[in-house]
RNA sequence: GCCGGUGUGGCGGAAUAGGCAGACGCAAGGGACUUAAAAUCCCUCGGUGGCAACACCGUACCGGUUCGACCCCGGUCACCGGCACCA
């Protein structure tokens, strides 16, 4: 047969889609499975080569559970919001709504012309008021739970393009679009109490089937600390409280630093005999944007605060107290003890500012370099502690600190709230209105959607502000609490928004009472499997653990995590080993491609290119062999022969390669999947093909090349679509062979290999391979000292010369 | 600096409850078919030595455990990803 491969596709796309082949049932006695991929960004320049690896992989996946019999759900949709959209909006004169049907429109076709097995009937859009409404019906729960509050921080502000930018888009201190410098600039914000989940976000993931490697990003970033706050009095009678990991190490202490922006430089502004100089050295550090203080951490700065002092609460040192902008406000409390022993950066400021350093932990070299390494070690110079392990020096402090008033343990978390307005256009209106009596007042929920006024104009403003500030007919409303005029909040929420909670709208895409049902969310939830990017880790899967976590605590979801698995794929790269870009001039198109080969073909390479997991670089030249595997087989449908049983000639490779098949799919090694069916193929050249065999071969093909065995099932016989198929069995006693190869070793060595039976008792074994030429050569003068049988695999004659 | 990952032929990659290293594919070389080319089919394909049977070496590097190590343990180096003055 001819392998006509764009005709093939078309007509088989075109039946799935007629009979609906792949819409999950919403009511089903059938156990569901639901697999889930990240809903794409519809970007203007269409599908990019690394979209498919992921929707095939899992598409493989769900055609698999398919045909073993579950109800399997396996959802698109379109995370729609975003700052491109908009921009190119602003470039081109075109509604940012119209810009997103047409790219929706054009990955659509794309996706659809890879042949993978989307149920279209569910199809979601970020964008659509039917969708955000409930976006901002979870936000406005937020808000009444006291989890979203309004705050003022500084912002990335980009010189150029005169907007806010998000910390993700801000790149070596510049603005990731036009290359522009970035500062800081102070702006009221939304922010959502993330860090209010941070604990449970690190217990829960004990809970989950999450690669490791996911797994220990998130709690990395979450970034959770024990230690102790610790107060410190100061000469004048106030009290100076920091937060310390290192407790044991109080008696260590030779001077105190607080960040530039600590509250109590001006509350103490008065006793500071050199405040003009402080606050001079405030204004530069404010000065610097987050790239340069990173830049220069070599180098410490700093003034010392002239006319305070603090004492040490556990031995009544007197000790200087320094300003610096190595220590941040925004974790622990702004102020820390710096115990320059055994504290690198303490240690480089100690050495700058000649202060003492003394040792409390012995083993290290403190005149050479800070003893950071000490946590086995033996405490010294430490009043009570003295010859205590720094274990028990940490319990005993820590009672010792409770017991005087002087401080108390704690627990820190690096993770901050997170940051959610942007004074954008294209985003979903925060549903919340100021009135100056009532303060923030909550839209209605009978209101919702808040719809996204029309407006001509999407510029960003000189001001900071959002472009909806403009917009004057929306922002003037009344007070839903007092009647009184009142003013909407004119800035929209992040890209992050709408794809935290999606999944749950997939499972009932149209309620209209409801972001989903009760039943449908006991019936579908949790997503079984969601593969996705690492560069989300800590980011939208973060967060979207979060969000469910506060829809299971009001009672939405009755479950505290939303994905049961969570696995991901490597990127694919340019020939050249880089990462595709236009600049780099290597970015494979994913349309070449399929008119080229086909998407058969396409879906084949992706899978077979490397491990799943790891970053693999596109080859040309490869893509060939998959499209030889695909003609081989097409060529082989005209040369079956009749027979309803596996031929004893390929009956035991048939049930190990259904075996390997059906394993590798569910240990994402889809990569020896193919290599198995492959070699199966290279034994049909050999043995022949009968129809039993030729229909398991395709039978298991069908979930990575879905068209191309379709159009053979058809030319079978088969009317029924091969998708609808029963996957096949393997019985574990037929993968075995009647006889087998065993290794045979001279110490350790390879001599030769022995066919026994493979039921052959050890004995036998060893006769045999003793019978051998070469193992009998080798054997020669020599005393066997021991022999070691491991059947099924090896021999290993150990000898010594006689 | 810290955390995580990875080092295997010319290339992508197989093989880990420790048991024949290099499956499968690409590229390359030789041959068949063809007026010719493409396609297809057959053979070879880690290195060194040898006409050959065969021998020795070989999974980043050094060392260890073991009858046996790509796999386990200790140390070193290189590359990739993430975080980064988080006290």
């Amino acid at each position: 047969m001819f392998y006509d491969f764009k005709n093939i596709e078309k007509k088989w796309q075109k039946r799935w889609q007629d009979e609906k082949a792949f819409c999950a049932e919403q009511k089903s006695d059938k156990e569901k499975f639901f697999a889930l991929i990240e809903f794409p960004y519809p970007s203007g320049a269409g599908l990019h080569i690394g979209h498919p690896r992921p929707y095939t992989a899992l598409d493989i996946v769900s055609r698999k559970k398919r045909m073993e019999g579950k109800n399997v759900l396996f959802p698109i949709g379109w995370d729609a919001f975003g700052l491109p959209t908009e921009n190119y909006a602003i470039k081109n004169h075109i509604h940012p709504r119209q810009v997103t049907e047409n790219n929706v429109a054009r990955f659509k076709e794309q996706l659809q012309s890879i042949g993978l097995g989307f149920d279209w009937d569910r199809e979601i859009n970020t964008t659509d008021p039917n969708y955000y409404k409930w976006t901002q019906w979870i936000f406005l729960k937020m808000f009444e739970k006291g989890l979203a509050y309004k705050t003022t921080m500084p912002v990335n502000w980009c010189t150029s393009c005169k907007c806010v930018l998000a910390n993700e888009e801000v790149v070596n201190g510049v603005c990731e679009r036009c290359g522009s410098e970035v500062v800081r600039r102070e702006k009221s914000q939304w922010m959502l109490k993330i860090t209010a989940y941070a604990q449970r976000l690190i217990d829960d993931l004990d809970t989950v089937d999450f690669l490791p490697r996911v797994k220990t990003q998130q709690i990395n970033w979450i970034g959770r600390s024990e230690g102790a706050e610790v107060d410190f009095t100061t000469t004048e009678g106030e009290t100076l409280t920091v937060y310390t990991t290192r407790p044991d190490t109080l008696f260590g202490v030779t001077y105190m630093v607080m960040s530039p922006e600590h509250p109590y430089i001006e509350k103490w502004a008065d006793k500071i005999s050199n405040i003009e100089s402080v606050r001079a050295y405030r204004q530069e550090a404010a000065r610097k944007s987050d790239f340069e203080r990173t830049e220069l951490q070599k180098d410490k700065t700093g003034v010392k605060l002239d006319g305070v002092c603090a004492i040490n609460p556990v031995n009544g040192t007197q000790i200087p107290i320094f300003v610096s902008d190595y220590v941040l406000m925004s974790y622990g409390t702004g102020a820390i003890m710096a115990v320059p022993g055994h504290d690198t950066r303490d240690w480089e400021f100690a050495k700058k500012f000649d202060l003492p350093i003394i040792e409390v932990v012995a083993g290290g070299d403190i005149e050479k370099e800070a003893f950071t390494d000490c946590e086995t070690g033996i405490m010294v110079n430490s009043g009570f502690l003295t010859g205590l392990s720094v274990e028990d020096a940490k319990v005993a402090i820590k009672k010792w600190l409770e017991e005087n008033g002087k401080g108390h343990t704690k627990v820190n978390y690096k993770l901050r709230d997170w940051v959610f307005s942007r004074q954008r256009y294209w985003g979903e209106p925060i549903p919340l209105v100021y009135c100056e009596k009532c303060g923030w007042v909550p839209v209605p929920e009978s209101e919702l959607p808040l719809r996204l006024p029309e407006i001509d104009s999407y510029e960003p403003t000189d001001n900071g502000e959002s472009p909806l500030s403009k917009c004057t007919d929306w922002i003037n409303t009344t007070c839903p609490h007092c009647g009184a005029p009142a003013k909407r909040e004119t800035d929209t929420m992040p890209q992050w928004a709408g794809s935290s909670w999606y999944f749950l709208r997939y499972i009932d895409p149209t309620n209209n009472d409801a972001l989903t049902s009760k039943e449908a969310i006991d019936y579908w939830m949790p997503v079984d499997w969601y593969n996705g990017g690492m560069e989300h880790t800590t980011l939208h899967l973060l967060y979207s653990r979060f969000w469910h976590k506060f829809l299971y605590d009001i009672g939405v979801v009755p479950m505290s995590e939303p994905y049961a698995k969570r696995t991901s794929h490597g990127m694919i790269l340019g020939e050249n080993g880089e990462k595709m870009s236009k600049s780099r001039g290597n970015v494979i198109n994913p349309d070449d491609i399929i008119n080229e080969y086909g998407a058969d073909t396409l879906r084949l390479y992706e899978m077979f290119i490397g491990d799943f997991e790891k970053a693999a670089p596109w080859s040309a030249s490869a893509i060939k062999g998959c499209k030889r595997f695909l003609d081989r087989i097409a060529a082989m449908s005209d040369n079956i022969k009749p027979g309803k049983e596996y031929s004893a000639a390929n009956e035991s490779a048939m049930h190990k390669t259904i075996k390997k098949v059906t394993q590798d799919i569910e240990g994402m090694k889809f990569n020896t999947a193919i290599a198995a069916m492959m070699a199966l193929i290279n034994q049909f050249d050999k043995n022949g093909v009968n129809e039993a065999e030729f229909k398991t071969l395709i039978t298991l093909l069908n979930p990575f090349a879905p068209h191309l065995t379709e159009e053979l099932n058809e030319k079978m016989g088969d009317r029924n679509l091969l998708a609808k198929t029963q996957w096949p069995v393997y019985d574990e006693a037929k993968t075995v062979e009647s006889t087998i190869e065993i290794a045979v070793q001279v110490n350790g060595k390879l001599k030769g290999v022995v066919a026994v039976a493979a039921d052959a008792s050890e004995d036998d074994i060893k006769a045999t391979a003793q019978a051998d030429e070469a193992v009998a050569a080798a054997l020669q003068g020599m005393n066997i000292v021991k022999v070691i049988v491991i059947r099924g695999k090896i021999v290993n004659f150990v000898v010594k010369p006689q």
